[in-house]
DNA sequence: AGCACATATGATACCCAGTATCAATAGACC
DNA sequence: GGTCTATTGATACTGGGTATCATATGTGCT
C-alpha cells in the first residue's frame, strides 16, 4: 500500500524523496484514521527528522491523488484516512477509529430527490457514517 | 427567529443576557452560512463590546439546542448555519453561501445498505450537499 | 424594589492545525 | 558526476477555538 502511494506520486510527476517514502511507510502501518499530529509523533519517535510542513504537504498531495481523504469527526476534529481513489464514502468506528469504504449505495437517488425539492443543482456531496465496527460490536 | 433562539435558550435554563440577545439578533439578519469571525466582525462594527469567547460560547449553546449547526465547507473551513432542531441535512450554495434544509429523503435506506455490507452498526451520519441555489443558477 | 449569589462576561493568554517563507538539500535527468 | 529544479525543515505566522479569572449582571427570593 505504501507502494501504491509511491506509484501514484510517481505518476503524478513529483519526486520520490526520502521523507515521502518514510511517511508513506508510516501511513501504511497506521490503523484507522489518524491526524497529521499522529504522523508527526510517529516520525519523531523514530528520530526521522521530518518537518511539520512536509507532513502536511504530503497529506495534501495524497489527498489530491485520492489516496487519503480528510474527514470530519463528529467532535469537530479533522482526521485523514487512507483509501482508494474512487468515489465512495466512509464508515468510521466511533470506538476504535477503524474505517471502511462503502461505495455508492443509493445516494444518487437521495441527491436527486433533494435537488428536486430545493431547486438546487447539486454538484458535490459528502456523506460520512459513524458507528461501531464488527469487532467493537462483538467486544461488547 | 431571534425569538426562537432566545426561547430555546430560556428553555435550556440559561440566562437571557444582553450579549446573547444581541448576538441572536445578529445571527438572525445573516444570510446563509457564517463563521464565528463574521459574527465577531458584525458585533465590532456596531460597537457592541462583545468578546470573542462569548461568541463561541453562544454558538456552542445554540448548537447543543440544534438551532445552529456547524458544517464543513468543501474547502475545509468551518461555518455555522441557523436551522431547525429536527434531524435534517443541509444544502449549501457554493456560489453565494445560501443554505436550505432538506429532511430525510431516503438516507435511511442508504445507511441500512451500508450497514449490511460492512457489518458496522451505524449510529450517526452526516450528509452535506453542495451546489448552486436557484438564484445563482438562473443568474448564470 | 432590593439583595445575594451563581452564571455569564470579556480581556488575556494560550493551544493546535495548518500555511508562508526561505536558505539549504537532494532527486532526476543528462 | 554535475546541474538545476523540486523538496525540505526551521521558523514564524495565522486563524479557529479554549482556559483562566477577576468583574459584571441576570434571576429568584423576600
Amino acid at each position: 500500500m505504501a507502494e501504491e502511494m509511491l506509484d501514484a506520486l510517481d505518476r503524478a510527476g513529483v519526486r520520490l524523496t526520502g521523507p515521502r517514502r518514510k511517511l508513506a511507510a508510516l501511513i501504511e502501518r497506521r490503523e484507522g484514521h489518524f491526524t497529521a499530529a499522529d504522523l508527526l509523533k510517529d516520525a519523531g519517535r523514530r528520530r526521522m527528522g521530518i518537518g511539520r510542513a512536509t507532513v502536511f504537504r504530503l497529506l495534501e498531495l495524497l489527498s489530491e491523488q485520492g489516496l487519503v481523504e480528510r474527514i470530519d469527526l463528529p467532535d469537530g476534529t479533522h482526521a485523514y484516512i487512507p483509501c482508494e481513489p474512487t468515489h465512495h464514502h466512509h464508515l468510521v468506528c466511533l470506538n476504535c477509529g477503524a474505517t471502511t469504504d462503502v461505495d455508492d449505495c443509493g445516494i444518487e437517488a437521495v441527491t436527486h430527490e433533494a435537488a428536486r425539492r430545493s431547486g438546487f443543482k447539486i454538484e458535490q456531496h459528502r456523506l460520512e457514517l459513524f458507528g461501531r465496527c464488527p469487532d467493537c460490536r462483538s467486544a461488547n
